[in-house]
DNA sequence: TTGAAAGCGTTACCAA
DNA sequence: TTGGTAACGCTTTCAA
């Protein structure tokens, strides 16, 4: 920067303020910084300016696992977004495991950027806060109630609502649900997990539509991918069960089911209507396309990055934390086109 | 770490040393150290030390989109393979433009991180060399012949030779080809595209087998996505063209045209057997199972980390840049069954 | 509106 | 083996 000073014939300070457009250096001497700055490939360091301001313009999103397809668009949408804001992100995966968040947030996240997009997995808030070196962080799909940080939510229960009622109208008269095991309504209270929330909203869809649920009626996922799905579903089917409907907690849950169901020879959506739940790109894709509860992930990327930049302009109020869900949207596809 | 230097009765050189485990410091001193900035729950500033060392264990991953599977899943593995060496990963999508891949060079990887693996699409390598830094680099994909990098190659042509020869051991009579347009394989020469080392391949395929090949028979698809893949099997089929096996050149354009086969009436693998390129974990679930080149994510990111630490260690030696490639696996399941 | 100078938290050289 | 100290490149306060 000394050099590009030198250049432009004014002080390394100047210079300084000339490149962030800062309004007190005046257009002309400005333009001669910029001038001298391009014609010596100047590129500001980030670890300096870092060092010193604790401002670089990088905003970090860590999710648990980049390799699935819905964590992985999200995070590609909140990248896009965040550029859009003339900003960079850089992604970083927690591999689900508290080491891993706990790494992330510690080594790097908190260091080298100047707010975080969070996915919470094993740790608790006040770990969280001790890790952001008081840096702003929005989570996304916390549901514990400490209201200590802004948060995004999938709309859960809304969705899962939705899904159960969009079953039921298609004639589905016994919906089994995959993803988490029965819990009374009445016991459920407000569910601090995803789980909990979709299978809240999964039960309110039951009530609202009248139809009668047994404890054998839901499936408990602990992981959420193809393989577990499956085997589960072979499970369900070799157990007897007769069921006509299927609502999947998320999209990846449902292509491994209705990959079981075609090996047990059930026909989707003939013989068991299939629902899922996230709205990846693939679902229009599969044979047949599936029918889903599609997250805006545009939206919920717009909301997470506006609530961090807010928090960046610093504000002289108390802190209060803003809690926002995004939108969705009911996508009827094959998986559900009953005959009726 | 004056802080801790202070607890631990030592100066600020001796506790820098000390945890960063320079063998100089007598073990009985550094533990001193060790626990004294457990106590205090320090933590390294990696702005600082990046200013003045230029290292703080930080690798970056530039990937062109983060919500396609291949990329996502490959960004996954190279982060995990980091993770296990002791240093942490933080990935970015260029998006595929000329802009985003500057912007990420420029802005943050070349910046914030010791080094860089990057698949290249819209710069040169000397446009790379200019904006790395003098940083080390991996490049994933580069086939221009410049040997300016170390460069980790996918298996474009064995993989898709063995793809041509498998739908022929299945009993393809007439194979089309989707993802590039049709050049003799004596015109190609050695491509610089990954289209064109797939195309190569193919046709190295063709010429083993002996089948006969016409131009109509290789679709270009300017994108590879889902959606320009099912369009142009539409295309293909109604233009009346008969053919009963299909090469993908990505496992996403197979998806995309196995539902576009689908769409038109036609059976997979009875009518037209399909086999895709990538390997990824979508492919087991599909409706049919969908066979493929399965790419060695594993072993290529082990070989891009091992390529980058090897440069950080420094050599005497003149710079010769490594080339190598990963390792694939046909993988055949349902939707090349066919009955023969 | 601009310039001088202090300092952000480390590391690495040199001396002890 | 350890300690003192000068950078690293930038931002920001204060003074001019």
């Amino acid at each position: 920067m000394g050099d590009v000073a030198k250049v432009a014939g004014v002080s390394r300070a100047t210079a300084s303020y000339a490149l962030r457009g800062d309004p007190r250096i005046v257009p002309e001497t400005a333009g001669k910084v910029r001038k001298a700055a391009r014609t010596l490939g100047y590129t500001t360091n980030l670890s300096a300016r870092s060092l010193r301001s604790g401002r670089n313009g990088v905003i970090g999103v860590a999710i648990f696992e980049l390799d699935k397809a819905y964590p992985s668009q999200m995070s590609a949408a909140i990248s896009k977004e965040v550029n859009r804001k003339g900003l960079q992100a850089i992604v970083q995966q927690t591999s689900n495991s508290q080491e891993g968040e706990i790494a992330v947030l510690k080594e790097v996240t908190s260091q080298l950027c100047d707010g975080t997009i969070f996915s919470p997995g094993q740790v608790s808030d006040e770990e969280i806060r001790a890790l952001s070196d008081n840096k702003p962080m929005v989570l996304l799909d916390d549901f514990s109630d400490e209201a200590i940080f802004d948060t995004v939510f999938t709309p859960c229960e809304a969705g899962a609502k939705a899904a159960i009622l969009h079953l039921v109208d298609v004639g589905c008269r016994h919906i089994c649900v995959l993803g988490n095991s029965y819990r009374p309504l009445r016991a459920l209270g407000e569910p601090t997990t995803v789980a909990g929330r979709r299978l809240k909203g999964a039960l309110e869809g039951f009530a609202e539509s009248g139809m009668a649920v047994t404890e054998d009626d839901f499936v408990q996922c602990d992981q959420w991918d193809f393989s577990l799905a499956r085997q589960q579903v072979h499970c369900l089917v070799e157990s007897g069960r007769s069921f006509d409907g299927l609502f999947c907690m998320t999209d990846s849950l449902a292509f491994g089911a209705i990959r079981g169901l075609v090996d047990c020879g059930l026909r989707v959506p003939d013989d068991v209507a299939v629902m899922g739940f996230d709205g990846v790109a693939e679902d229009e894709y599969m044979t047949p396309s599936l029918s889903t509860i599609s997250v805006d992930i545009e939206d919920l990327a717009h909301k997470a990055v506006s609530l961090l930049l807010k928090r960046f302009e610093g504000s002289d109020e108390p802190f209060v934390a803003e809690k926002l869900t995004a939108k969705f949207k009911l996508v009827a596809r094959e998986s559900t086109a009953k005959r009726r």
